[in-house]
DNA sequence: GTTGACAGTGCATACGTAGTTATTTAGAGT
DNA sequence: ACTCTAAATAACTACGTATGCACTGTCAAC
């Protein structure tokens, strides 16, 4: 069922058929119901493909991103959702490991997406520079690697770190510890030098304890870690939220109150983070601000050459896992 | 950069540069070599598009779920890592309620899609018929309510439903309540009669309890009513783990213990039920069978005519939810 | 030495659409 | 009645690839 079959059925060109469907105010308004009416009685249906080869144009946006992770999925949801709204479809290249991206890359060439969106803060920086290719306007979304490397944006994470440290030191704690998940991963990196710095101006230590993950799973072991040592810290930072509900439960597990016994906060703004076993003192980012602005810098031709570089505020967001009174 | 300039490069035409990436076995090694060679040099990729609209194929399939749900988070990444692994992709037709399935399903159409997976349990009939197009293949996933219109795949809801509640039961209960997400959802009404019936089998009476929805919230408040309610039951049981994590929290903010004063039940078997503040006895769905039987039916050429119909059955996870002794 | 089989390659074409150019039609002005 | 203009439509081509068909050359079999 082609534009074609259509033509021939309502006695027209199949240009004046492409028209209707692509520009249907060049047509007569009496053509163009001709034409409706022939196509509904085939159920005929736009190739998208032959148009995206025509056009140039796939009205499709790639995602790479992490296969498993809470905080990726919200942003994939609200991505997703925006686009539908312009007529426009996301593709998904998610990846198992860092190991792994290098794959996902290959695929994502293959396809001339509209626009690209890299995620995950352990794409390593040349896997960055291979996708700046002509034609594809590719965004680094939370990946302060890709600064001076590529459009980018991304929560406050200095900002964000600080402003959960100040809140944290507010309730007069002794020592805290952050809990990261993996070195390599720049947001954590950004996020511990705040939450640290803010700590050591008011004469507080805060030791790094790396997670090995960006699991629940990896912030319950560290958990335990923590409970090892030797001097048990006031607070705990989590480097995000999946870490953060981790840390609590395993906290929990070994016998301390939360926050009882050991404050905690994390990273991101989860919804598990409100649900109230937790209830998580964490910095809630801004997602729907930082998919619009994703969004302008691969369809606004403004941003052709400019390397634009969008930090969005987050926004605190106090849960009882750092009200002291009632623990 | 198009494949015939990568064939001026090499001095060959454009044919075999097709065939070297499409069908190398077709061509001399050695014209293999100096083609590959060329078309690094060029930075050449072939274009997707260009070999869909010739070849019929896009090699992509599509997936038509609700947008906010976390089991259907769990399907979409077995899912999207299996296509990957055979070098195909999804693409995401996410909608934020039933009244949006139609217009999802719409850009559907205009891509040619080598198979379709329609999710969510509250699609109904007529979308789902309407899908049975020449040339798609669509498999209903989870979604009892497609049995005899579509080729469906699903977790066998009535004896997981009756295994929940037979174990419930052992644990010595006098009297139970389900909490059903909403009514038009076809697992629901499964998962509750199978429930109800073992139940009634050993004289425990089994009231049904509407969330209203299918999230965290849903569940938290019905957990408010059951508190409400004349006569406490002994035993709750969500009809998803999702429902089921709320009631818990809701049931605890209520001041009762679980598994103490209340057992709690789930159903899907999510990465959260096993987290260890919840710890929750649910029937875990088997997801990668499930969405392997699902690109089964999309891509095995057997299943043309046939309606198959594949039944899974769940695995029984028992948490501390359901364990009285230590309440 | 002739024949046949077969691997390897080029030529030409089709996939379904959008946009460019050319052509027709209708309407208005004189 | 004639030209002029603008609108509407038709004819044609290109987007980049895959593949059937035809052709060449090599090698083995007789």
């Amino acid at each position: 069922m082609t534009s074609h079959d259509v033509a021939a059925e309502a006695g027209v060109s199949q240009a004046t058929v492409a028209r209707v469907f692509s520009s249907p105010d060049k047509v007569a308004r009496a053509t163009q119901e001709r034409v409706r009416e022939a196509a509904a009685r085939l159920g005929y249906v736009p190739n998208a493909i032959a148009r995206s080869l025509k056009s140039q144009r796939t009205d499709i946006v790639g995602a790479v991103v992490p296969a498993k992770s809470e905080y990726w999925q919200d942003v994939l949801t609200a991505l997703s959702r925006r686009l539908a709204e312009q007529g426009k479809q996301l593709l998904l290249f998610p990846f198992a490991d860092a190991d792994h991206v290098e794959e996902a890359l290959d695929s994502v060439e293959q396809y001339r997406l509209d626009g690209l969106v890299l995620a995950s803060s352990t794409i390593r920086p040349e896997h960055l520079v291979r996708m700046r290719r002509p034609g594809l306007r590719v965004v680094a979304f939370n990946q302060p690697a890709a600064s001076g490397l590529l459009p980018l944006v991304m929560v406050d994470n200095d900002a964000g770190a600080r402003d959960l440290a100040e809140h944290v030191a507010a309730q007069g704690i002794g020592t805290a510890a952050f809990v990261g998940t993996v070195t390599s991963a720049s947001t954590d990196q950004i996020r511990y030098r705040g939450a640290a710095s803010a700590l050591a101006d008011r004469g507080i230590a805060c030791p790094y304890v790396e997670a090995g993950g960006f699991s629940y799973d990896a912030g319950y072991k560290a958990a335990a870690r923590i409970l090892d040592g030797a001097d048990r810290p006031d607070a705990v930072m989590g480097g995000s939220d999946e870490v953060a509900l981790g840390l609590i439960d395993g906290l929990r597990t070994g016998g301390l109150d939360v926050p009882g016994d050991v404050l905690v906060t994390g990273f991101d703004g989860l919804p598990q983070a409100s649900w109230a076993g937790y209830d998580l003192t964490t910095l809630v980012q801004p997602i729907e601000v930082l998919v619009d602005a994703t969004l302008a810098i691969i369809f606004d031709d403004a941003w052709d050459a400019a390397q634009p570089e969008r930090i969005v505020p987050g926004t605190l967001r106090e849960g009882k896992t750092t009200r002291r009174g009632n623990g």
